[in-house]
DNA sequence: CTGTTAGCGCGTTCAT
DNA sequence: ATGAACGCGCTAACAG
């Protein structure tokens, strides 16, 4: 007996009431008699009847579902961000509709028109997309919150300080007595790598300490690799090295250690996000909560969608600067 | 100008056609004349028309989405096996909608009713779930599939050789002349932990060597490491270990190394899974290929949505095993 | 090739 | 407190 799945009406028909009964009912609306509810609950589950989403969305004009727009990431940083905002969404009654898309503004544009009326709201996360095309691509009339990006005047941006955070750890590396620093860069178009950048270029302006070295990396290990092995070929001399980010770190630490230097002894290190491998390989760093910022994304995001709230102030997460030994003597 | 969203019939206005002929362009028939066709497109352009999704889904009855609903996994795996999923469904026009739950079954089946009538198809992975309690939540009328897992009769299941891959592992390490194995098991409710153990048993059995040291992990770093650090404290002697999966090695690792043995000198370790972890500390392990596996499952479940395919046989990834120091004299 | 129209399943007035 | 009826936006069957 697999016939068609039951519907409003066939409950109806069976617990002997209206199909506005049976919606009432279904819905906690107050107005409705303890026994006509009882018969409505039994014959709903007699015909193990679920009301149809889509049906549902077309007549309410909710989905009570959150569109995810990410670029192609990888890893810890990944999974976090996704663990943090599924939590916030289930709690809440609300499902997640993914969307990975590339590095192309085509692409990203084409995630979020295929969104359009299959989710409540939108949350974007878009480094490599600068506010203005952010701004362009997001639908006027649908709530939307940004994620670690060039924050909006239009909408809740939920970001870390890039800056303070790359100065923090540039400064640690000075502290420690390092002198002739180092940076490696992100990829140019992303707006965390060029404002972690920044960071490391003015705590080294504040402390007058020498001109740094400066190459571009793109957040991976291969980069990270290629720079410092360049650097080191071409005779340069530093004692202190700040990587965008801890993948490009790691590669520059494996460089390193592959051309005979110690580290911390020859070379001081420190990364930028916290992923769990930089705990491992002991390398210092500056933590990133993502599921925290997750989190808070969807939390406002369902704020928003409930209660037409809008309000577009920044809402910046702490980050925390983690030594580990690649700027300590010791061993982690 | 903030007006509500255009509709189908706006478009038909403005092209001076009927709803039928901008349904028609629009899904690309073949019996629509191209003076009409561009007619349409023009209106749809200058309304920024899209389409509603629910009303879609509601009149076609299908929702051009896929559900996927997975264990609380943690990092890479679980990146590694969206962006499998994703690629494979974006590639034909497929979103994914996610739902991670927890280990409870109840959970397990409140994830998958909410997604009832919101997708084509499911993809459950539920490694902790009895083939039975899968079958049971699995609604009839759904085509979906198996991720990881107990494989089941009535669903294609996507699924690796545990035992095989387990086995090649204990004999690797028998074949480096350790004879005293150990292993830790991961939890005892999750079906490929078990399995692994049998594939680590009869490994052992079959050439006959000593009986082994078995304790009870939780796939965790902890659970690794308060195992050995058990073992070490009751004076127990092994020379090689053969854990659960990665995370349980990795925790194993550091246990013995802050035991004061050396791996693979003391005692040689192998892991499960082959994180992105496993290769930066050089450890020894059965990689699993998690994109591949995620992809071809989507593939499948494509196939099945659109074209009532049946079918119910398990497809086996192939494992491979991944030398490296843990195991070896000398480093990576 | 094109237009008219009847549902798809549900929420929600409006009467009663 | 309950029921009848309309409309949400779209697809597809049917007429022309």
């Amino acid at each position: 007996m697999k016939s068609r799945p039951a519907t409003i009406r066939d409950v109806a028909r069976r617990a002997k009431v209206s199909v506005a009964s049976v919606s009432r009912a279904l819905n906690g609306h107050k107005n409705v008699r303890d026994d006509t509810r009882d018969r409505v609950l039994q014959a709903i589950d007699d015909l193990h009847y679920v009301p149809n989403a889509a049906a549902r969305s077309l007549s309410s004009s909710q989905t009570r579902t959150l569109g995810v727009v990410l670029p192609d990431l990888h890893g810890e940083f990944f999974s976090e961000l996704i663990r943090g905002m599924d939590k916030a969404a289930s709690e809440r009654g609300y499902l997640l509709l993914l969307s990975t898309m590339h590095a192309d503004p085509q692409l990203a544009g084409q995630a979020i028109a295929v969104m359009r009326g299959r989710v409540d709201g939108l949350a974007v996360m878009a480094p490599q997309l600068s506010r203005d095309a952010i701004d362009r691509l997001m639908p006027e009339e649908m709530p939307g919150v940004q994620v670690i990006c060039q924050p909006s005047k239009k909408r809740p941006s939920f970001i870390i300080d890039n800056r303070e955070g790359a100065a923090s750890a540039t400064r640690h590396l000075l502290a420690i007595g390092r002198r002739r620093l180092a940076h490696i860069a992100g990829p140019e178009g992303n707006f965390d790598a060029r404002e972690r950048r920044q960071g490391f270029l003015s705590a080294i302006a504040a402390a007058g300490a020498p001109a740094p070295l400066v190459g571009a990396g793109d957040f991976g290990e291969d980069g990270g690799a290629r720079i410092v092995r360049d650097w080191l070929a071409r005779g340069e001399r530093f004692d202190g090295v700040m990587a965008a980010n801890d993948m490009t770190a790691i590669g520059a630490l494996e460089a390193l250690r592959a051309h005979g230097l110690r580290v911390p002894e020859d070379v001081a290190l420190i990364g930028f996000d916290d992923i769990p491998l930089a705990r491992h390989l002991g390398l210092s760093t500056v933590r990133v909560p993502v599921a925290d910022i997750g989190a808070a994304a969807v939390e406002r995001l369902v704020a928003m969608v409930t209660s037409q709230e809008a309000g577009a102030t920044p809402e910046v997460q702490p980050l925390e600067l983690v030594l580990r030994a690649t700027t300590q003597g010791r061993p982690h």
